[in-house]
DNA sequence: TTATCTTTTCAGCGGATACTGAACTCGATC
DNA sequence: GATCGAGTTCAGTATCCGCTGAAAAGATAA
């Protein structure tokens, strides 16, 4: 634990960047802010990978949090951690290629209400009034969670950034 | 205050649906439970339409909290409110066809980090690998912000259910 | 084994917030 | 004006959860 830590986030545009994208991800994810600083921190951070004592000095974080956080991200595949031999500490690492999954999946649970929805259209429904608001909820979910799938094949097919030479 | 005001929530079934509702928009929307008990309730109530006590009495919630997140779900647009003359308590009805736009506005607060990133890169970067990661995840939400429009435009063509005589 | 460094676990603190119940405000009727 | 019901506000309570700090556990080298 010394000076070459680095100073704390180098410079206070830094650290301010970070916060933002961590009250983001608290906001829109639930994220705690620690798990968005630290994931903020790797994106942006040179060089690349960083110990766990680097995250908990560079954001001023216990090191508690820090294993608790990192072990958050860890599953859900967004940062990644490599080991080394002997007394060294493991690296961790943004995994920024697994983002879009996150994504994926975070817009993918809002289309679960498609199968709570239909469900209670099987049981109270039938016809009339009290159907009918109820299926127009549902047929929106069902049209929405059929768009996803070409949704994210556009994506692998198009908007992937593909190899260039 | 009488019987009239129909059992608690009719069914247990009923119930337990209004709970799984709830759940799913406090897991998903970080919506207070009460608030999402009273949208599930009005999409299958009948009559469609209620006042605060009946929603109260009916849920099992005290007045302060109906009115609170009654108002919330006002601000939201998913409910509207009726009033009557005289001293009649004023209706409160789910208005399902705005719910598409509740779901998009969700969606769009995630394509928000674009322009996070966009300053992102603007600042630490200029080429190399700090830029690079940062890079890889701008690329996809600026993709994912530019599908949106195109989804919503389809959902208003092709999805929403056209009237049918 | 002992020593040293890394990582996890967990009791406890602090802050945030959903919810209640009661007081209060507002409008309408008499 | 006085009264009554509807609706809002708010202080207080309970609960939840992120975070810390310290202790325990794990891992490696001497």
């Amino acid at each position: 634990m010394s000076e070459e830590y680095v100073q704390r986030t180098e410079r206070p545009a830094m650290q301010e960047w970070i916060e933002q994208m961590a009250a983001h991800f608290e906001a829109s994810e639930g994220m705690p802010l620690i798990a968005g600083r630290i994931l903020a921190f790797l994106l942006i951070c040179d060089p690349p990978e960083r110990t766990a004592a680097e995250l908990s000095y560079a954001l001023a974080a216990s090191t508690g949090s820090i294993s608790t956080n990192v072990r958050l991200l860890m599953r859900l595949g967004v940062i990644s951690k490599s080991t080394r031999q002997g007394r060294e500490a493991a690296l961790y690492k943004v995994e920024e290629d697994r983002w879009p999954v996150l994504v994926r999946q975070r817009m993918e649970r809002v289309t679960d209400l498609e199968e709570l929805t239909a469900s209670g259209l099987r049981m109270f429904s039938g016809q009339g009034e009290r159907a009918r608001r109820l299926r127009t909820v549902h047929e929106f979910y069902k049209w929405l969670a059929g768009e996803m799938p070409e949704l994210w094949r556009r994506w692998e097919r198009e908007g992937k950034p593909q190899l260039r030479f």
